[in-house]
DNA sequence: GTCTCTGCAAAGCATTTGCAACTGC
DNA sequence: GCAGTTGCAAATGCTTTGCAGAGAC
C-alpha cells in the first residue's frame, strides 16, 4: 500500500481490517454487511468509519464500489474490472464469467457527441435458491 | 391506454399531465424536474403524486424509469429498449445509437447459475458542453 | 508532535407511506 | 357512490458530515 504515504494516509486498524474483510470475501457485501463483519474484530468501530473508509479505498484502487442500478452500494474486494449478475428477486451479486467487451466504446465513436470513457453492464436475473421458491407457485396465482 | 381499465385504473388529470410532459421531453429529467414542470400546469401538485404516478406508469410499461448507477432515478418517455450514456461531469443522460444486443445473455447460458433475464448497458462519458470547460486545465496539473 | 482518522450524533437527500378528503367513472 | 387517487406531512433508508478527542508515523 504505497500509494497511503503518497497521499499522506495513513494505516489504521480500521482501515486494515475492512481492506482484509472485504478480500476474504467475493459476495459483494453493503456497506452494513461490511459494518457487521467488521465489528466482530473491532466492536467499537462506527458505520460512518466503515463508509470512509469505503469510499478512501475505492480511489486507492483497492476495491470496487458497485452502484447498481436502483440499490444499495455494494462493495467488491476485486479491484479488476468485471461484469455482475443480480438477483432480482434477493439482491444477491455475483461475478459474471464474460470478459469484459474493451470495444465497445469504438462501436460508438462518431454517433454520439459525447467524448466515451466507459460503460458498465450488468445483468439481472433469477439466482437458484430463489428460482427454486419461484417453482411451486409460478408467478401469482395458482390453480 | 386501454391498460388502465384493466386494472382498475383511473386518468387523472395529474396523470395525464405527467405522461404528456415526459413524452414531449426527450432529456430524461428526474422526479423533481418532472414535479416542477407539471407544476406549471397543476400548481398543486405534490411530490408525492409524481413518485405514485411515475412508478405506476412504468408498469403500464408507458415510460421507462432508468436507475442509472449511484444517481438518482431519471424517467424515459419511450417506452422501447435503448442504451443511455451518463455525463460524468453534469449527471446529463442522452439516448444512445446503439441497437440492444439481444444475444448478450445467451452467451452466459451454462456459464452462470443464475436464470438470466435481462441486462443494462450504460455508458459513461463526457458530454460536449463538460468537455469544453475542461480543455484549459486537462486533468488536474499543468506544466 | 503533527495532522489524519475515529466515534458519535445529527443532518442530508431521494423516495415512500399513512391518512382523510377528493374525484373519476 | 364506490374505490382509486390526491395533497400533505411525517417517516424511511442509505449515506454523508461536523466536531472534539484519539492515534499513526
Amino acid at each position: 500500500m504505497q500509494q497511503l504515504k503518497r497521499n499522506n494516509m495513513r494505516m489504521t486498524r480500521q482501515r486494515q481490517v475492512i481492506l482484509e474483510v472485504l478480500r476474504k470475501n467475493n459476495t459483494h457485501p453493503t456497506a452494513d454487511e461490511i459494518y457487521s463483519m467488521v465489528r466482530r474484530r473491532l466492536p467499537r468501530i462506527s458505520l460512518g468509519t466503515v463508509y470512509r473508509n469505503l469510499e478512501i479505498l475505492t480511489e486507492l484502487g483497492e476495491i470496487q464500489t458497485l452502484e447498481l442500478s436502483g440499490h444499495q452500494k455494494r462493495f467488491d474486494g476485486n479491484p479488476n474490472k468485471h461484469y455482475h449478475i443480480r438477483c432480482m428477486s434477493c439482491g444477491r451479486v455475483d461475478d459474471v464469467p464474460l470478459a469484459p467487451m474493451a470495444q465497445l466504446e469504438n462501436q460508438l465513436y462518431g454517433a454520439t457527441v459525447y467524448t466515451i470513457v466507459d460503460h458498465r453492464l450488468e445483468f439481472i436475473g433469477m439466482c437458484p435458491e430463489c428460482s427454486r421458491q419461484q417453482q411451486p407457485d409460478k408467478h401469482e396465482a395458482q390453480p
